[in-house]
DNA sequence: CGCCACATTGAAGGCAGTCAAAGGTGGTGG
DNA sequence: CCACCACCTTTGACTGCCTTCAATGTGGCG
């Protein structure tokens, strides 16, 4: 019961919030709880609630017709998710599954939105909630449409390593949070792909690999990558 | 002064609101004009504002380190744009031409936000707007990502045939509302390449074009292809 | 008439996906 | 403890979609 409080009091969609409006929101959500690999919402279904997770993974992704998966978001404690499923449009415009086990809190539509109603602060923080969300599409297009595979990895080893980077001896140190399968997913490609990449970097010796241990021995190396300028030391380009 | 207001009122951003509301909205706004091609917003630009459009095209993008371009949308009159720009992040993430003579409203930052601080239906709209944004991102990411060109093609036409199409006596006729390299831009790809795509189109009797023109005969053909079900005329596949 | 931007078509090449197979790794149960 | 199996990861060969580069066609406008 309070572990579920301090999680949603750290939530930004729910900062700012008086104890006695935490405790409103709190007694409309269901905790819900999923093994690893279960559907939580199929893309097309009605959108009853939205979401806010408690412990574990959560990958947010569209399939195309012949199966191949694009990963939207992978979220992680705190985030929640399907917000905008309440407003406009009655169905989830994607699939949600975990990645982990996995324990959420689910806001029904109804009774949530008569909080946002009467409350400006509440709504304040969606509008903040969503306009990151917009930030994270934008950045996700540009990518996949502007870079090459090589730039989008560069951009996300350079990511994590910010977020949860520790300085070791060689370099910057930390692990993969997903399998690299979903990591290719997220960054629309495969796993053979991103192989091949990770193979180029370690070569060019910009990172060393070590199972899901990345050290990043040259960030400048991984920043010029990130920005576009394609790295040639072969006979391509 | 009074065309202003009414196309304020049209605005999905403004509705449900009072005359007094409105008139009040209408007050911190400033209009301002730009003839073609000239540059609204750059990204990076500190975001003190944000944007009603009242007449024109706008085209908001974002360019690769190499210069090539990804529209992210092309905004309509009586569409807001940049409002995200207001919350969170404080620079504009994209840039902001005009296609055509363009007149818009601008609310500064600042007296915006006071604004809807006090209007909870503001808020909510405001709210529904982003959720909107955000569909239409995730609809683009999973084109991007999961559909090839002629897919890509057939989705834009088929939308553009629902939302301006005239029942002809071939079939639905429509115009379309950017050149062509406007729209391969949008489409994630490049003039040259949706110039094939029309052809094959045309050549299967799918679609006609004359010049800006289109003529769809065959929609569930269109359909089909926009599923993501490649089209084999060819020995390709 | 000639300029310029837009549009179309052809030829060639590259990036990344598909298919296939081998090498690793971790978990489970005998 | 180790053998087995399932799944992840890596590597290689090949294919194809799309871009790039180049040239020609076309339509509006000074």
């Amino acid at each position: 019961m309070t572990e579920k409080r301090e999680i949603l009091k750290e939530s930004p969609l729910f900062s700012g919030l008086s104890d006695s409006e935490t405790r409103q929101i709190e007694s409309i959500a269901i905790t819900k709880r999923y093994r690893k690999g279960e559907l939580i919402f199929s893309e097309g279904d009605k959108a009853t609630g939205f979401f806010v997770n408690l412990s574990g993974q959560i990958k947010v992704y569209k399939l195309s017709a012949d199966g191949r998966e694009q990963i939207l978001h992978i979220i992680c404690p705190k985030e929640s998710f399907a917000e905008a499923a309440l407003f406009g449009g009655s169905t989830y415009p994607a699939f949600a599954e975990s990645l982990t086990q996995t324990q959420v809190l689910y806001f029904p539509k109804d009774r949530f939105l008569g909080l946002i109603r009467d409350n400006p602060q509440l709504s304040l923080n969606m509008i903040g909630g969503l306009s990151l969300w917009l930030r994270r599409f934008v950045d996700l297009v540009e990518e996949l449409s502007l870079k090459d595979v090589s730039a989008r990895v560069a951009k996300y080893l350079l990511d994590v390593s910010i977020r949860s980077g520790r300085k070791g001896e060689e370099g910057i140190v930390f692990e993969l949070e997903v399998s690299k399968i979903q990591l290719a997913s997220r960054l629309g490609t495969i796993s053979e792909t991103l192989s091949r990449v990770f193979r180029k970097l370690r070569d060019q010796e910009i990172i060393r690999v070590e199972g899901k241990k990345i050290i990043v021995l040259n960030k400048e190396g991984l920043e010029e990558i990130s920005s576009g300028i394609t790295f040639g030391s072969g006979p391509n380009r």
